[in-house]
DNA sequence: TTTATTTACGTAAACGTTTACGGAAAAAAC
DNA sequence: GTTTTTTCCGTAAACGTTTACGTAAATAAA
């Protein structure tokens, strides 16, 4: 720890530590001259504030934390570079935690942050089932910005894309280009992202008089190493000649299963995905995306939480959703 | 802040704050009794120990720093995986800052770090030259472990991997496949790291009977908005036929520049580069890269740094080396 | 001149936890 | 039965910072 501290400051100058204390928070009641002092000799001894002890006297830590389900994911590491962007403008500090899509493990990490290691927490859900319980208790202490990944039961401030119209266009897309037999890859079910989505795409097949068909959408198992058979098999007895993707992991082993299989993409069937791959413009053939603001959306959650740490935070319950991009590329290309 | 304390503990249970503390704590100068009255209603109460309080007194704080150039990075994110699962399994906390390459950032982070505020440090340098006496003044106070980014003249403990094995190797393997003018797209030209893969591929042409010949080395320049249209001219002009990038980013543009300039890989220009895409194998054509086991480097360097807190960490200045792995791909393939 | 106000600083308590020290009671050793 | 040891708990101080309160001196108002 660093030896140097406001007594030692206070000492060194011949001044009370309180002195010392509000001249470096530039308090009015503290003369010039005296600041010009602190100041100085501050900088010479390399003072820099023992941040415990700020907090605890403040009851404030100048920390956020960031639960995720995965950092290394293309969407999510976007977001938590606006997250982190955003905290260091304000002199903020950015704790991270990883799920791995586990509830047990999300509950665990929202239980430990009530100690008031921060001033309020972003956070992506895990795709198990939550306790909405939880986040009642956690909320009611703490300030929550939810983003993309948010539950309609669980109330509070959220940050979304517009994945109903996403999916819904992407059906458009899908049909315009000629596809009969629309598949869907769900996942993120538990949530109502998820199942905005799912909504968007059962309605464009509506809308387009396309019948229902529940075999057409494929259900994620629990193992993410059976995705790629789940899939290849799905692609082989359900034939879709268009699949629109719930999420970038599973579209990928599309690719995969349709080399294996002798399909050609977009000729056999055309594939569409979510997803914030930088490069789907160099994919083999080149992916049709919804790509979601996720730098922005990092951005705007820790905007808003800042936000609330300057009012009464519970009186804030909105919804803010930002626009998804459609990028049509070769997966989509031609018609049949 | 969570409102339920030691104090409050104890003026549940008729006892002192100190027996709270020290039943919490499974001191022996508790009675199994007492320990199991305080546990019952600590759980009841849900309590949660206030950690700016503990780490004043402790003077340490259960938190480490992890300072990457990006976060949105395939490698950085998933060394920060490692990271993150390290920490988790020994209860610690991770706090992440990102210098945007930038050393002043970087230097500023490191000047409030000193504040006590983590017990250790885990960075990855940023590519602008550096303050080696900053980092001295640092990890006399503070252990640090360096990772892939980092440089001969500072000490300290450092992860790395084999880079210039790994560009000696790939420039053989183009030369095995027929490279005669072979390009190298330089960077991090400041850190050690980025020497060792340029002197790699130094001695590798040398090594093979190829003349000297630097405007075959192409040198970044400041702006990343340049990356594309400098790539496209050196090949323009050098007519590589082959390319060995040691960055991920200036691969990319690669395959733009190629299909711009009506160049086929791998039939006009081989191509391979240091690269933790997930889906280099999906690219057009698919990527022959150099992956470096990130995930596993950030669990070492994490595990060392744990290793560092239980004992007199400046008697630690090894260097720990970790293999990438050279994948060879279409974008490599056969010979001319 | 007297009184009121302002300026500039010091004293001490507080944030919540931990721990050195002390001590009463119980248990063990003599 | 006395002494020593052990068990179990309380008191108080400390970690470093902040701030309510107090106050002496300087200035302004009367």
């Amino acid at each position: 720890m660093g030896e140097v501290n406001i007594k030692k400051l206070a000492y060194e100058l011949n001044l009370s530590a309180a002195t010392v204390s509000r001249a470096l928070r530039d308090s009015h009641e503290i003369s010039a001259e005296t600041k010009m002092r602190v100041l100085e000799m501050a900088k010479r001894l390399n003072y820099e504030p023992n941040p415990f002890a700020s907090s605890l006297r403040h009851q404030k830590s100048k920390t956020i934390a960031v639960i995720v389900p995965e950092i290394a994911n293309n969407f999510f590491s976007l977001a938590i570079n606006g997250i982190e962007e955003v905290a260091r403008e304000r002199d903020y500090h950015v704790l991270i935690y990883q799920t791995h899509e586990s509830s047990k493990i999300e509950t665990s990490f929202l239980m430990r942050l009530l100690s008031g290691r921060v001033d309020g927490i972003l956070i992506s859900l895990a795709s198990e089932a939550v306790d909405k319980e939880n986040f009642k208790e956690v909320s009611k202490k703490l300030p929550i910005v939810f983003f993309d990944r948010v539950h309609d039961d669980i109330e509070g401030v959220k940050i979304t894309t517009d994945d109903y119209d996403s999916t819904y266009n992407a059906v458009q897309h899908l049909v315009e280009n000629g596809c009969k037999r629309i598949g869907y890859l769900r996942a993120l079910d538990t949530l109502s992202t998820g199942k905005k989505r799912m909504q968007g795409y059962l309605d464009a097949l509506k809308d387009n008089n396309f019948p229902e068909e529940p075999a057409l959408v494929m259900i994620e198992g629990e193992k993410k190493d059976q995705r790629y058979s789940l899939i290849k098999s799905f692609i082989e007895e359900q034939k879709p000649d268009g699949i629109l993707s719930s999420i970038e992991e599973l579209a990928m082993p599309c690719y995969y299963a349709c080399k294996e299989v002798g399909l050609n993409i977009p000729k056999d069937l055309k594939l569409i995905s979510f997803s914030n791959l930088t490069h789907a413009e160099l994919l083999n053939p080149s992916l049709t995306t919804i790509n979601q603001p996720a730098f922005e959306i990092g951005v705007e959650a820790a905007g808003i939480l800042f936000k609330i740490f300057n009012k009464r935070w519970y009186e804030f319950n909105e919804t803010i959703v930002l626009k998804s991009n459609l990028i049509k590329r070769e997966s989509t290309r031609g018609n049949f």
